[in-house]
DNA sequence: GTACCATTGAGACGGGGTATCACTATGAAG
DNA sequence: CTTCATAGTGATACCCCGTCTCAATGGTAC
């Protein structure tokens, strides 16, 4: 986005889908949809919140979960489980995986996966139609080893 | 465990532990690993607690999250987010894989994994140390694909 | 414009985890 | 065995985050 032609208010992919989907065009629902598309990748809920509020001041917390819902209905938002204390993590369409430290919680991407294959035949046997799967390491980073620390 | 012969009370792996540690052998934590020992497999802190109960009337809440806390210090057991509200499941060391239906719910274990490989790479690469991992596929279940309820 | 009903915001509610604190009891020392 | 410092405990208040309820609002079809 070159940030210097935002003159028309483009309709927005996912104001779109939630119009096609035959779900009223409001105002809240605008305001959380642009804060979801101009904080690309993984927010949380309450982040969103936060940044609905700035466009559209008021916004209550429970819209910007409702709107989530949607969504997440229509597959334009996949909820994950947060690594630590328990959150979800709304995040775009398309995701990476996570290396977390247990000593200082440090979460590292990555993208390699060697589950295709796995995931099918597992999910085939059992009936299950795949929408995507998470995969976490944990483990030890580099400081924490040497530190010694992995608890309080 | 036959359970004809419960006589003397055996030290019980995660005890012996906690003993070695240096933490004081308390009748509430002993209270917490027996449950935890009986009920082997992944259990729920609250879960956990009530069994606890059974065997220490009286024991608080409090003190089961912080001998599990300790306990996971010392690797005994891991705690993972649990796939639908968030809540924790600490589950004794090693593990299997979840197959999970975003329609309603349904969790399928499973054990095949491929992630043995990517997992050493990517940790070796960032320099982490491997403890272990998590992987949950997640898609819709034959009955909740026939029946099209993908959500409320 | 009117009417209908989807949507909204406020606020109550609830689950589950943490922080605090006065009290208890382990375990070491004498 | 008694003493003692202090690790550990239970009750309770608290907090976060997500859900539910409900009256008020405002899209949308006509
Ligand atoms: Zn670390
Ligand atoms: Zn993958
Ligand atoms: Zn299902
Ligand atoms: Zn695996």
């Amino acid at each position: 986005m070159k940030s210097s032609e935002t003159k028309a208010e483009r309709p927005g992919l996912l104001a779109r889908l939630l119009r096609e989907a035959g779900y009223r065009d409001t105002a809240p629902r605008r305001a959380v949809v642009r804060a979801i598309e101009e904080a690309d990748g993984e927010q949380s809920p309450e982040a969103l919140w936060r940044a609905a509020q700035r466009i559209h001041p008021g916004i209550g917390r429970a819209t910007v979960y409702r709107t989530l819902e949607l969504l997440t209905g229509l597959g334009a938002v996949r909820p994950l489980i947060a690594a630590e204390g328990g959150r979800r993590y709304p995040v775009a369409v398309g995701g990476h995986h996570h290396l977390v430290c247990s000593g200082c919680g440090t979460v590292v991407e990555f993208d390699e996966c060697a589950e295709g294959e796995v995931a099918r035949r597992v999910a085939r046997r059992q009936g299950f139609a795949i929408q995507g799967h998470l995969l976490e390491i944990y483990g030890t980073c580099g400081d924490c080893r040497v530190t010694g620390e992995v608890r309080t």
